[in-house]
DNA sequence: TGTACATCAGTGAACGCGCGTTCACTGATGTAC
DNA sequence: TGTACATCAGTGAACGCGCGTTCACTGATGTAC
């Protein structure tokens, strides 16, 4: 028994971490747990298994979380703020207001959702939606869009009209990664043009102007 | 003991039937598990649960079905047919090819999913879409669109253009499906006027038609 | 029409499993003096 | 710097639960003669 607790020094299973306090278990459950989702979806996944994988008790999480749904809503938010990030990096290259920026924040939603198929899915449908911080993530998302296409219009980002704009385009990219998740976007469009489709749609929903040069 | 074999003679549970043998308990299964997962989805739903709501002992579902799996399967396949009917009945009244009856489809896509958001979960993630006749199913209601389409551009169903035409349609609907199941779609639209977004984009990415009067 | 029998479609009891969660506990850490 | 003690963050054993699935069984049904 002694042999088990010494190993983690001798030879640990996280590196980074060995101490009998962990350190930052809180967010090394979130990760364990976002990477088991990420394969095997939301209802795959169990707290036990998380345990596991960060290398502890299956009752450690307790100390942190609720309960499993805290868990699951902590992930949740975890992933939309990542989502957030992809947005930024997908569209710095390019104008802001132009359809290279919008079509890039597209795609990156696309590709967040057919990288992480099963974080995606609890980022939209796992978690009672009802906390507010998980809205507020949400809108911030949405919010990147609006921005792009604020500048495009010369309207301010809560404009009814720069909503009315964005809803379709987020509707359709929201279509696009479920499809593709769900593996029928390559084999009905007929190849890996995804992002050429959400090109196309989202110039043919914008209309034209003069950032596009 | 013998109380319980009478009850359902004096006192049916499912009015329809009351025989030792049940008749059609497949379709009953079917029909129970399809109620289940419709408020539960797909992960809430246990077989267990189905044979109790169709008032039969737990191992009788394995006469009808290998496993969980296969009676997911048959659940999934019942509802794509459902929707091909809804299809059918849902572009009847209008002018085959005309954006009324193209919208309507997309109507009926959007509405089939706010109706029963488990079910439509079930259909697109939820069973290994190795599947054939699941398969087929699912083609047979993607080419409702393209045959009107078809009727549209005067070309072929199986033409490139055409496809090339009704997968973006279908992208767009599959994504107000699933923003309006998770609660979304009203929220960020500003009201329920989901069909009307529908129809106006449905045009927009058609261009114009003769066929629209 | 009546009987013997094969087959079908149920029963109900049982199994092993992994899970979520709780509990009393204990080792590690931080702080007051 | 050293010591006493409160608090924090883990442990590991245990619980009750519902599930998927199997099994030997039995009542109902259909068919051959």
């Amino acid at each position: 028994l002694e042999n088990r607790k010494k190993k983690p020094d001798s030879a640990p299973p996280t590196p980074r971490k060995e101490a009998y306090h962990h350190g930052d278990l809180r967010q090394t459950l979130i990760d364990a747990a976002r990477r088991l989702i990420e394969d095997k979806g939301p209802d795959g996944f169990s707290v036990a298994e998380a345990a596991r994988a960060a290398g502890v008790s299956t009752a450690a999480p307790y100390r942190h979380f609720k309960d499993r749904t805290a868990l699951l809503a902590a992930v949740a938010l975890d992933g939309k703020l990542r989502l957030a990030k992809d947005f930024d990096s997908a569209s710095a290259p390019f104008v802001p207001g132009s359809l290279d920026a919008i079509s890039a924040i597209g795609g990156a939603y696309v590709l967040f959702a057919t990288r992480q198929p099963g974080l995606f899915r609890l980022m939209f449908a796992g978690v009672d939606s009802t906390s507010e911080e998980l809205i507020e993530a949400g809108e911030r998302c949405f919010g990147h869009l609006l921005g792009h296409l604020a500048v495009r219009t010369g309207q301010a980002p809560e404009a009814d009209m720069v909503r009315q704009l964005g809803f379709p385009l987020w509707t359709f990219v929201h279509g696009a990664a479920f499809l593709s998740i769900d593996g029928m976007l390559d084999v009905v469009a007929g190849g890996p043009q995804a992002d050429a489709m959400i090109r196309d749609v989202t110039a043919r929903l914008l209309g034209p102007s003069d950032l596009d040069g």
